[in-house]
Parts: structure tokens; C-alpha cells; sequence
RNA sequence: GGGCGAUUAGCUCAGUUGGCUAGAGCACCUGCCUUACAAGCAGGGGGUCGUAGGUUCGAGUCCUACAUCGCCCACCA
């Protein structure tokens, strides 16, 4: 027997053992047909929260949909480990910066951090029921998928899509890294806008510009006009001097150059931003560094040594100001790019450094993204407008010590570079030698090997290769590729997303997969991100867990639209456990009336019973369609609603024939006790997707016909009961109204009806006859009467006996 | 500056290809201890669906413009 409550944290414990136990969840190649789901690896980062909770559940509910959809699910999980934010959360542990603790030292640092961090992940994960097979799961910094991943750099070599070049770059002066235009952030900064007096070298004409960094003054290599400029054309081919630093540069002209902007005239530097280096690039300009790699003035500027950017900002200002040279200064809010892992402003470096080819094969990666159905389908958008406006390629070196090392060395004396071979992999070629002794080009035995590490997400974006065992060759080749859904949020549409597709692009020439589905955020208040920052314990995902259990949790994260963000509430959860405790009640209610049941083929149901079926079939479709594109929390609204119809309205009806056999007779019992024994079973299948503890609990105690509810298999109901679905709902208004009359009179609903008088037309007539038992008893009807007509019906009148009139 | 999304009851949100008096939960009000459930049940009040036009027999839904909010991108001298 099902207990009087249901004590979640007793029952959740107990079965997340025994799907452990029993291996529900694990992926084996059945026959059946495989359903894959790409899953985003969480990086190992930071404490978990309920961002985390929100857009993994909704993933995990279509993993749940589609085992009992009959597929066979393919549903690793992985930990993101590798790279800067795992570096950056050691960094921040141990107060000190990955080079003052050595490379060595700091990898085994990362290592153990990282592990410690993947149980609580883990362990949080495993609770809030995430059907995920564990014997599947990766960490992108194992050696199974350090191997991947070079495997991977060496195909793209091979296909010459990656290539080794010094060029421009975005470098972090807080990481002290390279990085990639998908990391970059903006953010809104106060700042002045400062106009300074420059003069030309050969008349002495004085002329203004505008800029907000003059802590680049000393970096100037150049001025430019518009040549259509009226009033300032006449400078090009003058030199321009320098205020304060006291270096002459030419003055040229260019087309890029706003009249309208600022005051017409621009300083050109290396670097100062993207436009600097186009220009570099086409005039062919020298090359003046003034900053040492951590953002201080090194030096060639002497005058400023040794101050950051900031700092050397505000210094020059001021002697810009003291020699008279500032027409006037403004206070502006503007955006600046800063590196999204640290906040920093991004500034620009030559390196040699490893890129993916991005900008030759832009149609490509598009044509790509048409391939995939996008669940929202405005998704697409974003990614559409990322591929379009992406202006580098792909940088994939990170100039740090925690990530997978790149399988190269450089010959001493000629630079020649000395690929590992497949074979070899994985390899650390700061660690292993390569395999020929000396360099085929110059015959040099010295080599070097590469000590920059590749982007976090040059092995994120291998998930789907890593997923199918890439190096194995076996058949999951075949079988994952494409992948059937790829899942995660829209904030990493541009990164995971686009790098998976150019990587699969080059590997296969195929699509990663063939769906994705994008969730939203979880906010907190008004639009404000859930962050681990701000994780106080009220929001901490265990403690709302052990507050409300996990299936409220599921709940709660089920809601919403796809791709929309939601708000976290208390109130989701709380109407989460409403429902729990509805389904916990009925289910013990229905179990009190099948002590005598057995199933068997049965077609004589009641006219109501058809009508309770039919109208479960029809809801169940809208279920389903909603599963299909991914709608979780639309599925899930569906089939509560219904839910709470079902207990409101049919179990009122149903539990008077329930109760007494010797009134309404034996077969209409059992009619009844079979349409609650099926139905049932079909609302703890679907609720299971949602809600997988309670189900399974009431499953085990009433059905148990497999080894869990979660590997039963939903079938459609096959009957045909439209005509009583339509005037069953008819009856069932009728019964609403009447039970609003006693309502309104302060009564009891078992209050008896001396007569009901009612009009219908014929076809209510007939099934208010069908239905005459159940309909007299659920409303204590004493005295009915039925006149027809050709409308649908008419209440005539509603006698009630009261107290008084007893 | 370009794009995408949102704007519906006091709050949080549904409303599928345009179709009866616009829905749910919470909150509020009135009743009801009905042999599953008072964490419940039956009712009730509350919305000119962001604004202004347009298409249509008919618009929350389609079109145009605008406003506010959020996100993405670009510019950022």
C-alpha cells in the first residue's frame, strides 16, 4: 500500500539507488533505434547553480521522452575541465597566477581542483534525476579526449584548415593569453573623450584630434583624413607632430575615415583596435609595441615606463593638459570589447599562433546551419548573424599551461614544423620527443616543442567525435554522425554551437547533428543572470532540492518557453509540489479500489469512462506534438491541466460506482476500476518524463511490469470515442452548473437536488441517459427531468434541498 | 546604427495555421471538514491583450509605424 504521505526525501534517495543499481539508464546497442543527445560538458568552474539546473533539465526531459518513445538513447554526460576558467578558478583559489606556480605544478593543481568539483557536479546532477548513462561520461581533459582532440588538429592541418602564422590577434592582459573573437564581450565603460592639439611639422598648422586612449599617443605611427575632407585634406602628405612625445608621423589619407566623427582626424596605432590593424596591414605601416604583455609600458617609452594602461592614460593626460594641449575633455559612457573570461580590455598583439580558416568558408558554415532544424527556429538567427559578421579566423592557441598541448614541434634552426602521427597521440611535446631525429629540411636534431595549449573549446567543439569514440573507429562512427539533438542555452550559439559545425564541417562534410534545442536563463529578479557569484544558499540548487525535492525542482525547471529565460520563483516550486501531492492522493485512491482488480480485455465501458478515455487521447496528442518540437514546459502545462480535470471532475464521478458495486452494479465497477488502472498508468508514464521519483514509486507499488517505469514503453491508446468526448464535456458543464448553484447558496455539493429540469437536444438527451447513473449520483440528484429541443440545452431549474426543508 | 525576442489580470505566465462571452497558477473574496487530497473542493471579483493606424465578415493572433525592456552584433578616432 502507498503511504499516507509521500516522503520525498526517503523515496528520492531510495530509487536514484536502485536506478544505479539496476543500470536503467545505460546505453546499450539493442536493436532498437538510436536517439543521441550532444549535451553541453559543464565547466568545472565554480559552484553550480540553478542556471545550470534550468537548462540541463530541459535536455533531459527529452532524453526521458524519447527512451519511452521506444529509442534506444544515446546520453553521455562530459565535464568541461580544460582551459582558462578551469585555470582561472585555481588561480583564484590559490591567490596566485599560473606562472609564479610553474607549469608543472599548476596542471596537477588544475587536475585535482577540477575532479574535486566534477563529484559535486556529479552528485548534484545524479539527485535532480538526470537519466544520463555514467559509464559514457568524459572530461575533456582526459587522455582519451586530449587524443581526440589532437586527432582533430591534425586532420584540419591535413586538410589545410588550420594553419600556423604570425598575425594580429586579441590578447587578454590579465590572462595573459591570446584569445578568439567569440570571447569577446562588451561592456559599457565610463571614459573621457579627450581633444588634443597636434601641429604639422612643416607650417605649424594646428589641428585637433579626438581620442580616448591617449595612453596611445606614444604608439602613433600614422594620422589619417578623408580625402573628401574639406577641411582637412590639405594636410595629407604633411607630417603631423606629436605633442609630448615628440616624434613627427605622415599624414595620409583613407576612405574608412568619418568627416563627421569625432574631429575628423584619426591616430593610427599598433594596436589600438581592428581598425589599426586593417590599416597597418594596407599602408604597410611600422610596427611600435608600448606594452609589455601584462598592459604595462615597456621600454621604448622610457618617459612612461613601467605604468599600466590606466595609469599611463591619466599621466599622459595630465602633461597633455599642463602644455596646453587639451582643447577641452569630454565625459562619455561608451562600449568596450573586454575578454569574457576576465572583464579585461581587450588589446591587440602579433603572435604566431594556430588558426582555424573561418573567413574562406563563411557559406559554408551557413549552408550548414540551414541543414539543422532549430528548436526555437529564431535561433537560427543568431547564428546566422554570428557566421555573417565573423571577422577573424578562428584563433586556437592560448599562450597557458592547462589545456590540451598541440602535437607539434618546431625545429631549432629552421623552424620547420614536426607533426606527431596518429599513432603517437596523445602526446606532450614538451614531454615526448618526436619520432625522427632529425629535421628533414635542415638536418637540425635540436627540436622544440609547442608550449602554447589549444582554446577550451577547440575540444568542446569536438563533443560529438569524443561522444562517438572518435579514435576507435568502431561502428559508433556510423551510427552518431550525425547526432540526433544538440542541446544547451543561446548564450554559447557562437562558440559551442558554430565551432562544433565548423569542425564537423571539416571532418565529415556532414551536419553534428540533426536538431538543436536552445534553452533560456534562469534569472533571478528583473533580468538578473544567475550567477555563482551572487549563489547565496537560498538559491543553492541542493538546498532547494532538499526543500522541495527534485521532481518540484523538475518542475519548476520544466516551465516556460524555449529559449526564453525564466524567472525563479518560489512559486514554481511550490505549485510543483501541489501537483506532487495531487498525483500521490489520487494514486492512493485509485490503489484503494483495485484491491480486487484484474486486468483483463475489456470493452463494455461506461458512457462517462469512454468519455474520460477519449478526452485523455486527445490531450496526449497535444502532449506529444509539443515533446516533439522540444517544448517541455508546454508538455508539460498540457498534460497538468488535464491531470487536474481527470481528479476534479471524472473521479468525482467515477468513485460513487466505485464505492458501491451493489448500487451500480458489478460491470460498471469494473469499468470504472479499468479506466483508472489504465489511465493512471498512462499519467505516471507521462508525469515520469517530468517527474521520475514519485512516478516511479507509484508505479512499483501498482504496476511493476518492468524493471522501471522509465524503460516501459508509451503506446496510443486505440479506442474511438469522439462522440463521447464532445457530449461528455457537455454533461460535464452541466454538472459545473449545477454544482455553482449550490455554491452559490452556501451549500454543501452534497447537498440533494429534488429536480433538475433541463432542455437538450437529443443527442445530450441520449447521453445523459447513457450516463444516468453516474450523473444523478455525482450531483444527488433526486428527481430529473428531460425535454428536448433542437439547442444544445437550457437549465430550467435547479431545486435544492435544504436544511430547512427536510 | 542593424538584427532578434518580449510587452496579455496585482504577480508569474499560456493563448498553436486569425473564429463563440481572452485562459491558468499565485494573491484576494464567498462558501464547503464531500469515505484520495483543507498542501483540498465548489464558486467569485479583476484584463479597452504596450500605443497608433491598416487588412478582414471577424485581429491578442496578420501588416506598417512608434514606444519601453532584454539579448546579440557593429561602431566606438
Amino acid at each position: 500500500m502507498l503511504d499516507k504521505k509521500y516522503d520525498f526525501k526517503e523515496k528520492e534517495v531510495k530509487w536514484l539507488k536502485y536506478w544505479e543499481d539496476n543500470k536503467i539508464y545505460e546505453f546499450n546497442s539493442n536493436n532498437k533505434k538510436i536517439y543521441s543527445i550532444d549535451t553541453p560538458p559543464p565547466t568545472v568552474s565554480g559552484k553550480i547553480h540553478l542556471g545550470h539546473i534550468f537548462s540541463y533539465s530541459q535536455a533531459e526531459m527529452i532524453a526521458r521522452y524519447k527512451r519511452l518513445s521506444g529509442y534506444n538513447v544515446f546520453y553521455p554526460f562530459g565535464f568541461d575541465d580544460n582551459g582558462l576558467p578551469s585555470e582561472r578558478l585555481v588561480e583564484k583559489i590559490k591567490g596566485k597566477k599560473a606562472h609564479e606556480i610553474g607549469r608543472e605544478e599548476f596542471n596537477k593543481l588544475c587536475y585535482e581542483i577540477t575532479s574535486e568539483y566534477e563529484e559535486e557536479f556529479k552528485k548534484l546532477f545524479s539527485r535532480l534525476g538526470v537519466s544520463t548513462d555514467w559509464n559514457l561520461v568524459y572530461k575533456t581533459v582526459s587522455l582519451e579526449a586530449i587524443k581526440i582532440s589532437q586527432l582533430s588538429f591534425l586532420d584540419l592541418v591535413a586538410k589545410k584548415a588550420c594553419y600556423h602564422k604570425e598575425s594580429p590577434a586579441l590578447w587578454c592582459s590579465e590572462c595573459l593569453t591570446t584569445f578568439a573573437q567569440a570571447e569577446l564581450e562588451t561592456k559599457t565603460v565610463e571614459t573621457t573623450f579627450n581633444y588634443i592639439t597636434f601641429e604639422t611639422k612643416e607650417d605649424k598648422e594646428k589641428f585637433t584630434i579626438a581620442t580616448t586612449r591617449c595612453e596611445l599617443l606614444p604608439a602613433i605611427v600614422c594620422v589619417f583624413v578623408n580625402p573628401k575632407d574639406e577641411k582637412h585634406k590639405h594636410l595629407i602628405g604633411k607630417r603631423a607632430h606629436i605633442p609630448i612625445i615628440d616624434i613627427d608621423v605622415p599624414i595620409m589619407a583613407d576612405d574608412k575615415v568619418a568627416i563627421d566623427k569625432g574631429t575628423g582626424v584619426v591616430m593610427c596605432c599598433t594596436f589600438g583596435d581592428q581598425t589599426d590593424i586593417e590599416w597597418w596591414n594596407k599602408y604597410n605601416l611600422p610596427l611600435k609595441y608600448i606594452f609589455t604583455p601584462d598592459g604595462k609600458i615597456n621600454d621604448s617609452v622610457p618617459k612612461y615606463k613601467g605604468l599600466t594602461i590606466k595609469e599611463a592614460r591619466e599621466k599622459i593626460l595630465e602633461d597633455l593638459s599642463n602644455g596646453g594641449y587639451v582643447v577641452k575633455t569630454e565625459s562619455i559612457e561608451h562600449e568596450v570589447q573586454v575578454h569574457e573570461r576576465c572583464g579585461k580590455e581587450v588589446e591587440y598583439t602579433i603572435m604566431k599562433q594556430w588558426f582555424i580558416d573561418i573567413m574562406n568558408h563563411k557559406e559554408d558554415f551557413l549552408k550548414m546551419g540551414a541543414k539543422i532544424k532549430w528548436y526555437p527556429k529564431y535561433m537560427k538567427v543568431r547564428y546566422n548573424e554570428w557566421v555573417e559578421n565573423v571577422a577573424w579566423d578562428w584563433c586556437i592557441s592560448r599562450q597557458r599551461y592547462f589545456g590540451v598541448p598541440f602535437p607539434v614541434w618546431y625545429c631549432n634552426k629552421c623552424g620547420k614544423i614536426i607533426y606527431a602521427s596518429k599513432e603517437e597521440l596523445p602526446i606532450n611535446p614538451l614531454v615526448d620527443k618526436p619520432r625522427i631525429s632529425s629535421c628533414p629540411n635542415c638536418g637540425c636534431k635540436e627540436f622544440t616543442g609547442e608550449k602554447d595549449v589549444m582554446d577550451t573549446w577547440a575540444t568542446s567543439s569536438v563533443t560529438p567525435l569524443i561522444n562517438m569514440r572518435y579514435q576507435e573507429k568502431d561502428n559508433y562512427e556510423d551510427i552518431l554522425n550525425p547526432m540526433s539533438l544538440r542541446a544547451n542555452a543561446y548564450d554559447i550559439i557562437r562558440t559551442w554551437d558554430f565551432y562544433t559545425i565548423v569542425k564537423s564541417y571539416y571532418h565529415f562534410n556532414n551536419i553534428p547533428w540533426e536538431n538543436i534545442m536552445i534553452s533560456g536563463f534562469a534569472v533571478v529578479g528583473k533580468n538578473e543572470k544567475i550567477s555563482k557569484s551572487k549563489g547565496n544558499s537560498k538559491n543553492d540548487p541542493i538546498n532547494i532540492i532538499d526543500t522541495y525535492s527534485a521532481d518540484a525542482t523538475r518542475y519548476w525547471a520544466a516551465s516556460g518557453k524555449l529559449g526564453t529565460d525564466i524567472i525563479f520563483n518560489e512559486e514554481g516550486l511550490l505549485r510543483g509540489k501541489k501537483l506532487i501531492n495531487k498525483i500521490w492522493n489520487v494514486s492512493k485512491f485509485i490503489e484503494m479500489h483495485l484491491t480486487d482488480f484484474n486486468d483483463k480485455e475489456f470493452n463494455d465501458f461506461e458512457y462517462l469512462d469512454k468519455w474520460i478515455i477519449g478526452s485523455f487521447i486527445k490531450m496526449e496528442k497535444e502532449f506529444i506534438k509539443n515533446l516533439d518540437n522540444y517544448e517541455t514546459g508546454l508538455a508539460l502545462n498540457t498534460l497538468e491541466k488535464f491531470f487536474w480535470h481527470f481528479c476534479d471532475n471524472y473521479i468525482e464521478i467515477v468513485k460513487h460506482r466505485l464505492y458501491r458495486p451493489e448500487e451500480f452494479g458489478d460491470i460498471p465497477r469494473y469499468s470504472g476500476q479499468k479506466t483508472v488502472y489504465m489511465l493512471l498508468y498512462k499519467f505516471l508514464q507521462n508525469f515520469s518524463i517530468f517527474l521520475p521519483y514519485i512516478c516511479e514509486e507509484i508505479y512499483q507499488e501498482l504496476y511493476h511490469d518492468q524493471k522501471s517505469i522509465h524503460i516501459t514503453e508509451l503506446k496510443e491508446l486505440k479506442y474511438d470515442f469522439e462522440e463521447e468526448v464532445v457530449n461528455g464535456d457537455i454533461i460535464c458543464e452541466i454538472i459545473s452548473k449545477v454544482r455553482g448553484e449550490k455554491s452559490d447558496n452556501n451549500l454543501s455539493l452534497k447537498t440533494v437536488v429534488s429536480l433538475l429540469d433541463i432542455t437538450c437536444s437529443d443527442n445530450i438527451n441520449k447521453a445523459i441517459k447513457n450516463a444516468i447513473k453516474d450523473f444523478k449520483a455525482t450531483l444527488f440528484i433526486d428527481k430529473l427531468k428531460l425535454n428536448n429541443s433542437l439547442k444544445s440545452y437550457t437549465i430550467n431549474k435547479i431545486e435544492l434541498l435544504k436544511e430547512d426543508n427536510k
